[in-house]
RNA sequence: CGGGGUGUAGCGCAGUUGGUAGCGCACGUGCUUUGGGAGCAUGGGGUCGGGGGUUCGAGUCCCUCCACCCCGACCA
């Protein structure tokens, strides 16, 4: 391709609209424009990228032996009723009404469609197991649309759905998927880490995300180095340290005057935060719960759901009225000593370890000092509802866990049968009973890819591809295209590039050099051609994107040259 | 949805106490130049986010709506 042909408006400046390398550099290099917020125009050089990724996943999903269908974007309500998730769903739902006032929506993930379709085209153990998978756009209303193609409204996904007999057979399914899945990160030459996750309470276990450490991830996964355990934020565990070995102090009511905060009563006590224990008034299905976590820690929503049964989104922490009526005091002096009416009290697993602890006297203006678990107060519930901090112990092997950023950019989990239970997906074994099918679910973000991979290889002129999913394999650069020599010599290597099938560009434009040395390092092309002063004695040079040297080269070793470097780069 | 911010040429921005809208880059034309974002000359491009109001006069002041960005909440 032609660069003077190529829709390719590079900017020179930085668009004030970006916040990331990866968001900045897709605009800059002309792959994308925003058409409104979280949604994207692909140019000619961003498709091609989302092109190879495609294809590489494509691949790999052929061989791990799952078949592509095409699912419509536009779902009717009845089957998200169906299963429920209409309600669920709410507002991320595009929602859109037929002239027959009928109701549909744009398709935000398709468990359900997917699992209509096998309900009524499969009736028999026969005829499992079954893996399907389709590449398609989804759409969903976030709420907040972030950092580009990161957390946009429509992106371009690729869902698979496993149909098995049984468990063991769901396994082994799963299994191919995970093994695939690691096939086409490496491919596309990310860095990543598979982390356990959680897949909340409503059902599925194994739920597996994969990681693109990025200092930009919206997830936090803690790892250990010593023996590979890593799980995201929600799921990672710890091991809780030992009970404090002080003598117990008698209890002592202090005055707190307009002291709330952990911050403000370490500076008012001037004691640290490790020594207080903070209590949370929350409210779930119309109950109320009181959880109880050291002063420097946080309460993780998610373990709190699972403990108490219920969905994320069904807890809140408590208004102003409900924590006085059931403190008796303003907000900001709760305790687990004395609480009003009928609280479930939660502590932390590391709570019952602390001696002397500071807490709130539920009496306005009040703290009690030297509280002690046991002798004071007791929990309803003694369990792990705290975030992991780095430094916290691996709960495999005890070694210090350190946290780190990652954007997901893949997710399997084992479904079982809460969609084919839903919508009826049963099938007829060996024996003549009928049975529900146990799924798996398997999903790709390719948009996320792409940006993850810049976010990964780019350095301050631009991107760096990797070889595999670069738009173009190699750029051949004439210096002056005035100059017949160069321009000729470069016309033909570009020829013969082309011919070899190497994905090639050729920069004919008239331009300065630096103009299309720095376009060519924005663009990130592995391998680049210059074609300069010494095309007369057909001498050129090759530079790879990735280094800082160039090599000069004689015009007919160029197509070999190339060849090899990137059949030893995919 | 709460908090903060920004909307002026394709991009980045300036615009004073209210007085007929500018700069850089980009774009067109001509000449010179040609190995890391050239120089000179010349030209085109604007409902100043929309609507309403105050005023002799509004990019500027007031009201209102909208869009976009950031932080938070949320995210099968």
């Amino acid at each position: 391709m032609r660069l003077s042909q190529l829709l390719i408006p590079t900017l020179r400046e930085v668009p004030a609209e970006a916040e990331i390398p990866s968001h900045t550099l897709m605009l800059k290099a002309a792959m994308m424009r925003k058409l409104a917020s979280g949604v994207y125009i692909y140019l000619p050089l961003g498709k091609r990228v989302l092109k190879k990724i495609e294809e590489i996943v494509r691949e790999e999903m052929d061989r791990a032996g799952a078949q592509e269908v095409l699912m419509p974007a536009i779902i009717p309500a009845e089957l998200l009723k169906e299963s429920g998730r209409w309600d669920v769903f709410g507002p991320e739902m595009f929602k859109l009404k037929d002239r027959n006032d009928r109701e549909f929506c744009l398709g935000p993930t398709h468990e359900e469609v997917f699992t209509d379709l096998v309900r009524n085209e499969v009736k028999s153990y026969r005829q499992l197991p079954l893996t399907i998978y389709q590449i398609q756009t989804k759409y969903r209303d976030e709420r907040r649309p972030r950092f580009g193609v990161m957390r946009s409204r429509e992106f371009i996904m690729k869902d698979a759905y496993s149909f098995d007999a049984d468990w063991d057979g769901l396994d082994v399914s799963f299994d191919k998927m995970y093994d695939a899945y690691c096939r086409i990160f490496d491919r596309c030459g990310l860095k990543y880490t598979v982390v356990e996750a959680d897949s909340g309470a409503m059902g599925g276990k194994d739920s597996k995300e994969f990681m693109v450490t990025s200092s930009v991830g919206e997830a936090v996964i803690a790892y250990c180095d010593s023996c590979g355990y890593a799980a995201n934020e929600e799921k990672a565990e710890c091991i809780v340290e030992h009970e404090s070995d002080e003598e117990m102090k008698p209890l002592e009511k202090i005055h707190t005057p307009d002291v709330r905060t952990i911050d403000e009563l370490v500076s008012y006590l001037d004691v640290k935060a490790d020594k207080f224990v903070k209590t949370l008034i929350y409210k779930y299905k119309g109950k109320i719960a009181a959880v109880l976590v050291r002063g420097d820690r946080e309460v993780n929503t998610v373990k709190l759901a699972n403990l108490l049964k219920v969905n994320e989104n069904d807890i809140d922490l408590a208004y102003e009225e409900t924590v006085r009526s059931v403190t008796g005091a303003n907000v900001g002096f709760a305790g687990p000593i004395g609480l009003k009416g009928d609280v479930l009290l939660i502590a932390d697993a590391e709570v019952p370890m602390m001696k002397n602890i500071i807490v709130g006297a539920n009496e306005t203006d009040y703290h009690l000092k030297n509280a002690n678990y046991g002798r004071d107060f007791k929990a309803d519930v003694v369990s792990d509802i705290r975030k992991v901090v780095d430094g916290d112990k691996c709960p495999r092997c005890g070694n210090p866990l350190k946290l780190e950023r990652g954007i997901e950019v893949g997710h399997i989990f084992k479904l079982g049968t809460k969609y084919s239970d839903a919508l009826g997906a049963n099938y007829i074994d060996e024996n003549g009973n009928e049975k529900p099918m146990i799924m798996g679910c398997y999903g790709i973000g390719l948009n996320r890819i792409a940006a993850a991979a810049i976010e990964q290889n780019h350095d301050d002129k631009g991107i760096i591809w990797p070889m595999s999913i670069a738009p173009y394999h190699a750029i051949v650069v004439p210096v002056n295209v005035s100059n017949d020599a160069q321009r000729n010599l470069a016309e033909k290597i570009y020829d013969e590039l082309s011919k070899a099938g190497i994905e090639t560009l050729i920069d004919d434009r008239d331009l300065r050099a630096g103009v299309k040395f720095n376009d060519a390092d924005l663009l990130g092309i592995p391998i680049r051609i210059t074609v300069g002063k010494k095309a007369s004695d057909n001498i050129v040079e090759l530079k790879l994107r990735r280094d800082e040297n160039s090599i000069e080269l004689n015009y007919d070793e160029v197509v070999n040259k190339v060849k090899e470097l990137i059949i030893n780069s995919i």
